[in-house]
Order: C-alpha cells, then structure tokens, then sequence
RNA sequence: GCGGGAGUAGCUCAGUGGUAGAGCUCCUGCCUUCCAAGCAGGAAGUCGCGAGUUCGAAUCUCGUCUCCCGCUCCA
C-alpha cells in the first residue's frame, strides 16, 4: 500500500499508554479479560469479533510465508495433550519445576537449587553461633567463588576452606543471610513453583493418569519428526510449522496478552545439517526480521538481541530475541534459537525409536549414513505479535485547529487489518441505503477480493463513522452519496491520509483490490 | 507468590454515612453532500464479589477476586 508508507506519525510504540490500548481494545471488540462477568480470570483474555480477525490474520500471514510460499516446511496441527514421558525428555518436568526461596526483607527471589552457603570456620556472632555466608551459582565452585570475598571479610579463609551446601538442604535457614541484601533469617521455606498445566487422562482421577497440557508446541513436532519424515519425503533441510495453544503457569504475568498463562505459539523447527546450524540461523533471523517489517512494524520498533552464554536455556546451542520496543521496554516477541541435535537425542533415548536422517548419499561407507539433524527454532508469541502490531499501528493525530478531539487511528497493514473496507451511506436515505448495501454485498463476494471482510455502517454523521473506522484500522471507507445515485460513483477514502478520490462502481473492486495491496 | 497503586454506566472519571452522577460512547428520529456537527428523544450501573458495623454503607472494618507498576522467568 503504496500511498501510506510517507504517511506522518505522531506516536511511536514506546511512547503509547498501554492503558489506553486496553481501553480501545474493550470498547472495540478486540480483547476482552476472561469470564469478566465473574471478576474475570487471572491472566487469560478472549478475542472478540475485531480481535479474532486481527489474531488470525496475523496467523494467516505467519503461515502463508512459513509453509505455503517454501517448498521445504510442511505444516503440522499436534494434539496440546501428549503422553507424559515427552515432558520428561524435553526437561520440562525437571526444567520447569523449581523450588524457589524468597528473601522476606529486599523480596528477592532464589532458585533453591542455585542458592548456597557455607560456615565460616571458626567464626561465631556475638551470642556464640556460627557465621554462615551465602552465594549463588548453579555449582558450588560458583558459588564457593561469590562467596570467597565475604568470607575473606569475617577471616583470613582461603577458598578451599568454603564448602558450599544448598540452603534448601540446611537443617535451619534461621541463620542464613540473604545473598542480596544481607539480612539474617530472612529467607523463607523453599517452595515449589510448577510451571506445567497438570490434568488427568480419563475420567478417573488417578496419579497414574496425570498428563500435561503442553507448555510449548515444538514438541508435537519432534514426536512426529519421523512421521513427517516417512510421509512427506522431506529432504534436508527442511522444516515444520505449527501454531497452537500452550499453558504456563507462570509467576509473574501482566501487560495486558503478553505474559498470559494461557497462549499462542506459532513454531518452525527446522532440521539442518550439524555443521550448518549456525548458517541456517543467520538465515531464519533476517527472514523472521523481515517478516515483520514486511507487516508494518517499523524498523526502529524492532531489534535482534543475541543472548548471553549464562542466559542460554539448557537445550540451546545459541539464540536469538527479536524484540519489540513495547511501552514498558524492550521485549520478546520470538526467540529463534540453535537446539543442536537435544530434542531428537533426548527423544530417541527416551523412546528407544531411532529419530535420525538417512541420507543414501554422503558417509564414508557405500550405504550412505544416518544423522540427527540439528534444529533451528524460530518460535514467536501469536499473541505477542498481535499486541505488537496494535501498538505499533496506534497513533493519535493532534487536530488542526486545535479545539476537536485528537484523531485516534489504527495504521494497521492491510493484510492484518481486521476489516478491508467499509460502506457508508452519506444519509439513511432510502436510495442511499439500497445501493450502499448492494455494494457492500458485491464486495463481499468472491469476485472482489478474497476474504474481505466488509462492514456496513449508516448510524450517526459520516465523520463520527469514519473515525470509527480509523479507530479500528479499516484501511478505506467507500461513501455513497446522491450524486452516486445518478453519476454510479463512488468516494474512497483512505485511513491514513483522509484524501478522497472518486471511482465508477464498476470500477470500485479492482481500485480497491490495488490499493490494498492484497 | 511478595510489596505498592486501583476497581462506580461500553469508555474516562466525580461522588468520604442519608434518594447513584457527569462528559464521551451507544440506540431512535429529523437534516441533499464528507471527517467524533446540530436538534429532539432514549437505553444503560448487583457501585468488583462476600461478610461485618450501623436506623441507614459506593463511602467505615475484614476477607476475597481482578487490573496496573516493580521483583525471578519465558513465546
């Protein structure tokens, strides 16, 4: 859409009142809070009728340019509940299990598997008990490491004097100070944080019967890399698409659908030779870059941010964030990520089903060889991404004269917008109505565009309607007026310019389909 | 989960013990020409929910739910 890249604007993602979005996205129809009538649910939201079309319009656009446009990603819909072993495999029932210790005085928060400490030899406070100092690592060299200053405060102790035991396995934390802040005592009990949805298989509710609701979709795909592998005839590198709900229990939710316990993953794994991991990583971050900028997100809302060695998951060889410059800060919409051969490994032993390639023509004997592909993930929040083109989309035009109300528009991508076109009757005029609604009709069809959705509006004066429309990012309005009824022509009139060009009605459809682009 | 702030009409909010309000939105009608216009009429609230105190609670007390802001994690 040609006309609206010069298009001036007010307001960049960063400096949008997220509040206000929430406002729009209720009194419009675009997000609504769960069971709300109830006093809502923590953390889980619904689409209504302009959220859905702009959720699945992004979905639609994921898909098309992840499967349908490549010869090598096939698609994939896995059932969310699987058996439980897969969770055992992956590592999130180890993984996503912690035991957590909070500090009751500076409220921060520990994994009790990472947090240590160790008795100061010989030092005792001033009612006789021993000193304890405490550090974090995920081992205790790490630990002994954070540790050696503080003890070196209380006694000359040398390093091989610290012997590290995790707090959570001290008799008493009574006298363990808080590695943070200091305090003595203040932490608390070791408490256990389960990130994983637990339901039973059945209608008995036996432990036998516990199964998970799948806290990531990529796991459907690496239980069926073999049955995609047999059945389609994939060849390396090749990949496989899915979008579907996961669940998460996580600890801290919040900015609207961003972290909800509840969501929409929309995963690639792609299957690479080993020694072509980090290539076909390079290649899936400017494809997934450019997905989105190809989407209307501008450039500067976006950024890639390569993680930190320590900040790797325990799958992951190297990874990727595509980050969105929300109104709170920089944040993940997907994390495209380098698995190495974890998954496939973690399965085939798990399973004792051998998942690998076989390929009849490299190997140094004449049989060809087996290999386990290397994954790479690009795996980005549907939800996330929706709630990014919202806000990258919202602006706010200040009015020209300075005493109306400021013009509140939704620049959405064509492609995404959840309405293409609206037809608007200049008065409720018997005439005016009959061709307005007989164009809408026409436009719906087939023929037109495919997939359009068209509205219909003739409540109230033509600029309350066409800031409505603005509002929800339709991207042209089509008046008729009473001229229309003798000349048969029609006014379009464009979101984000509000310029107007007049067009025969039989000309309408095919301006229209150029202009959208779609 | 912990700390802080907040829940009153679809939205934004006023209302501090005595009959639930405003602006906008929304709906109906009038208006022959285009950007939240005008006129007339109308709809809409278990004051988040549940107890308690009181002759009487949106208002005071307790509990609870939800949202927003921070803290560890993730798509």
């Amino acid at each position: 859409m040609a006309t609206t890249q010069s298009v001036t604007r007010y307001l960049s993602p960063s400096q949008v009142d997220l509040d206000k979005i929430a406002s729009l996205c209720k009194r419009r129809g675009f997000i609504f809070q769960s069971s709300e009538i109830y006093g809502g649910l923590n953390s889980v939201w619904d689409y209504g009728p302009l959220g859905v079309e702009l959720k699945n319009n992004v979905k639609r656009a994921w898909w098309r340019a992840m499967v349908q446009e490549r010869d090598d990603v096939v698609g994939l819909d896995a059932a969310i509940l699987m058996h439980p072993q897969v969770w055992h495999a992956s590592g999130h029932v180890a993984g996503f299990a912690d035991p957590l210790i909070d500090c009751k005085v500076c409220k921060q928060r520990f994994r009790a598997d990472h947090l240590w400490a160790a008795f100061v030899n010989g030092v005792k406070d001033k009612d006789g008990a021993p000193v304890l100092v405490t550090g974090e690592g995920s081992t205790p060299e790490e630990a002994a490491a954070e540790m050696a200053p503080r003890a070196k405060k209380l006694l000359k102790a040398s390093l091989t004097e610290i012997k590290p035991v995790l707090v959570k396995d001290l008799a008493d934390r009574d006298r363990v100070p808080c590695p943070a802040c200091g305090a003595v005592g203040s932490l608390t009990e070791p408490r256990m944080f389960n990130l994983m949805f637990k339901t039973f298989l059945g209608p008995v509710e036996d432990e036998s019967a516990v199964i998970y609701m799948r806290p990531e979709t990529a796991q459907g795909i690496f239980a069926n890399f073999d049955n995609v592998l047999t059945s389609s005839r994939m060849r390396l590198p090749f990949g496989i698409a899915q979008t579907g709900k996961a669940f998460r229990n996580e600890i801290t939710t919040g900015h609207l659908t961003f972290r909800s316990r509840e969501f929409e993953q929309m995963e690639l794994e792609y299957f690479v030779r080993p020694e072509e991991g980090e290539r076909w990583l390079q290649y899936w971050l400017e494809q997934r870059r450019g997905w989105y900028l190809k989407l209307g997100l501008r450039p500067d809302s976006l950024r890639l941010r390569q993680h930190e060695k320590e900040e790797l998951a325990h799958y992951a060889k190297d990874c990727y964030d595509v980050e969105f410059t929300f109104p709170w800060g920089w944040a993940e919409l997907e994390g495209i990520a380098n698995r190495g051969d974890f998954d496939l490994t973690q399965h085939a032993r798990s399973s004792g089903k051998k998942l690998a390639y076989f390929d009849p023509s490299t190997g140094s004997g004449e049989k060809g060889e087996h290999i386990v592909p290397y994954v790479i993930e690009p795996s980005g929040g549907v939800d996330r991404a929706t709630l990014a083109f919202l806000i990258d989309a919202y602006d706010e035009e200040p009015p020209p004269a300075g005493t109306e109300e400021a013009r509140v528009v939704l620049r959405l991508h064509p492609a995404l917008a959840p309405v293409k076109v609206a037809v608007l009757p200049l008065s409720r005029k018997e005439p005016l109505v009959n061709m307005a609604r007989d164009i809408a009709r026409e436009l719906r069809a087939p023929s037109a565009g495919s997939g359009w959705a068209v509205a219909y509006d003739d409540a109230q004066s033509i600029g309350r309607r066409y800031r409505r429309q603005d509002e929800q990012g339709t991207p042209y309005c089509v008046t008729v007026d009473f001229q229309s009824l003798e000349d048969k022509a029609v006014t379009i009139r464009e979101r984000d310019t509000m310029s107007q060009v007049r067009v025969p009605v039989a000309e309408l459809a095919a301006a229209l389909r150029e202009r959208l682009g779609l």
